[in-house]
DNA sequence: CCTCGTGGTGGGAACGTTTCCCTGATCCTA
DNA sequence: TAGGATCAGGGAAACGTTCCCACCACGAGG
């Protein structure tokens, strides 16, 4: 009653004097039809505001025109530019975009799964750290549902995927903070269930071995990618004694909490203290000093993700492991250290 | 072939030994069915991994189980939580969220009105400006599309909503820098298409006349509430001869921004110019010093709004205007002025 | 003149559910 | 023990589209 009746393609087919398949001929640009007939089609279709139902195409069709994309809470700037790349990819397209935050893809995943096999989706797109779940890709094989993997560590060679070298480009910020003289370097690790942040440790601690620079377990703590997880890494941190001269976080809300936390401490930054970030988000420009970073095209990993996704859908075959460039943005937060 | 086939409903009823309607009064949690029957019948459907098809549901009911939320390129905390407090409430519930960001409500009315009708949602969020946008309602109305808005400034009494006092809060704001000794006092308006901006205006301005305070045309500046524009904006302020002494910004975006430009010609916040943010996001926490802010709930407000949206879906009256209460925020940017 | 393809068109089944309208069986009460 | 009420369950139609197949006219080639 409140919903009024919606024109169906009969209606449409009536007015037009035409067959309803010839009318789903024209919806669908499909050959076999009579310019006159088209037009004449096209002017019913506008007349009774006729819009394609999209369930009954869904059925028929076995497609659902929804693709998810599987997070987990990691920072919001990450989030948005994960969304922002799929987002521009869909455009004009038919597909639209389910957003699926989880709470933890290791602990439950059997109720991810289900979310999944219920949702009805075409395909899914998998941001860490679900991208590296074995189990997930495996039963997303099994229903036969697509899926292209964003930022993957492990598991390459198993379906189309779009990352970066985190060994290298930790390696590289690494390199820049030892090149500027500093010895006592501080490292906040990521969530420890994101196998980013082992391989992005890893490449910390090849640049300073290569240095000569030995990596005290208690100058490595531990947060969750998180602000507040970053803050209180960070004091412990600046509370040791001597405190490190600089600080690498794995990300750069964690680095704009190690900024936080120096000026709590009456510290400088970079005078006093040098902070590295990573990801290159929003946040890394928005706070003072803008932070010295990894570029970490995001968005353009989501938006290839969902292109390889997109070329999926179309029958055409699966592309493999994209490797996309990140770089070192070096800009206000590092500094050498204070002379003596 | 890739796409196994999934079992269907008479499956589960064959195997079951009943009929295909009662295994659907299984599914529904429907009455008139025996507790054996019913046992038996969820035995079939986990061996059978049997899941309702989607499509199929919602070409009978007419319903597809989605819900839109629109929303305008706003800064990207203010849809992080926009979105954070609409999952939040379907968490549960059947429905999926899907994202809708637009570029320009009024410039391109009918696009969007297309994509609204062509997406076949059951409901719609209405995030600012769309939610003030009555050309879109209409249509909606229309449609028989259901939807709920978020933050309007105007045309109340039609649908739910939910709100707060912008005027009210920016009064506050307002007269907290007042108290504190300010007098040439700057503001940064947000974007001129969001309705917002000038209520918050208006609030800025009774509290100033009130305290005596004449607000000159050049002390207002425009942004468009991303850092960008506020930086640009607060840096004309700034330059201003004599500058002022207190920015109002209206989003924590544009008060960041309006930190970095304080920073960049080497003042110091709070003691050389106080900040006042607006909407306590992640971002006025992240920077440092903390900003003096208006909180907005921006997530209780989504997950309200959608609270009443599914009221509405389940055929319940329609919910009026809710309001939420705002709180000034008083944090580390904001301090009388230096003396003299 | 008859066949054979071919481009345009329509008829009818199928997709997987729910829902309307039944039929029996069981139960309670007078 | 009869009467109605309640309950468990089933058959068939409906939702709006696409797809397989058949049909028709028409021109070319034999």
């Amino acid at each position: 009653m409140s919903r009024p009746k919606r024109a169906t393609i009969v209606d449409v087919a009536r007015m037009a004097e035409v067959s309803a398949k010839t009318v789903s001929r024209v919806v669908n640009n499909e050959p076999h039809v009579t310019e006159a007939v088209k037009t004449r089609v096209r002017e019913a279709m506008r007349a009774l505001r006729y819009h394609p139902n999209v369930a009954a195409q869904g059925l028929v069709r076995s497609r659902s025109y929804l693709i998810g994309l599987v997070y987990e809470k990691p920072s919001p700037s990450y989030v948005v530019e994960l969304q922002k790349g799929a987002l521009e990819r869909l455009h004009g397209e038919r597909f639209r975009l389910v957003v699926l935050p989880v709470e933890s893809v290791t602990e439950r995943e059997d109720e991810i799964i289900a979310l999944l096999r219920s949702a009805a989706l075409d395909a899914v797109l998998l941001a860490p750290p679900a991208s590296d779940h074995a189990g997930l890709m495996a039963e997303l094989r099994e229903a036969g549902m697509p899926f292209a993997r964003i930022s993957p560590t492990r598991l390459l060679g198993n379906g189309p995927s779009v990352a970066m070298d985190d060994v290298a480009a930790a390696q590289e910020a690494a390199e820049h903070i030892v090149s500027l003289g500093h010895k006592r370097i501080g490292v906040i690790k990521g969530d420890p269930s994101h196998a980013a942040s082992d391989a992005r440790l890893v490449g910390t601690m090849q640049a300073l071995a290569k240095a000569g620079i030995t990596l005290h377990p208690e100058l490595i703590e531990s947060g969750l990618f998180t602000f507040d997880s970053g803050l209180a890494a960070a004091r412990r941190l600046l509370a040791l004694d001597p405190p490190p001269t600089a600080i690498l976080a794995q990300n750069d809300d964690m680095a704009a909490a190690t900024v936080a936390a120096a000026r709590e401490c009456g510290l400088h930054v970079p005078e006093d203290l040098s902070v590295v970030g990573f990801d290159d988000s929003d946040i890394s420009r928005v706070v003072w000093p803008p932070l010295t970073t990894i570029r970490q095209p995001v968005e353009d990993m989501a938006y290839r993700a969902m292109d390889m996704l997109l070329h999926v859908l179309k029958g055409e075959p699966e592309g493999g492991d994209i490797h996309l460039a990140h770089e070192l943005l070096i800009r206000r937060s590092t500094a050498p250290p204070r002379a003596g």
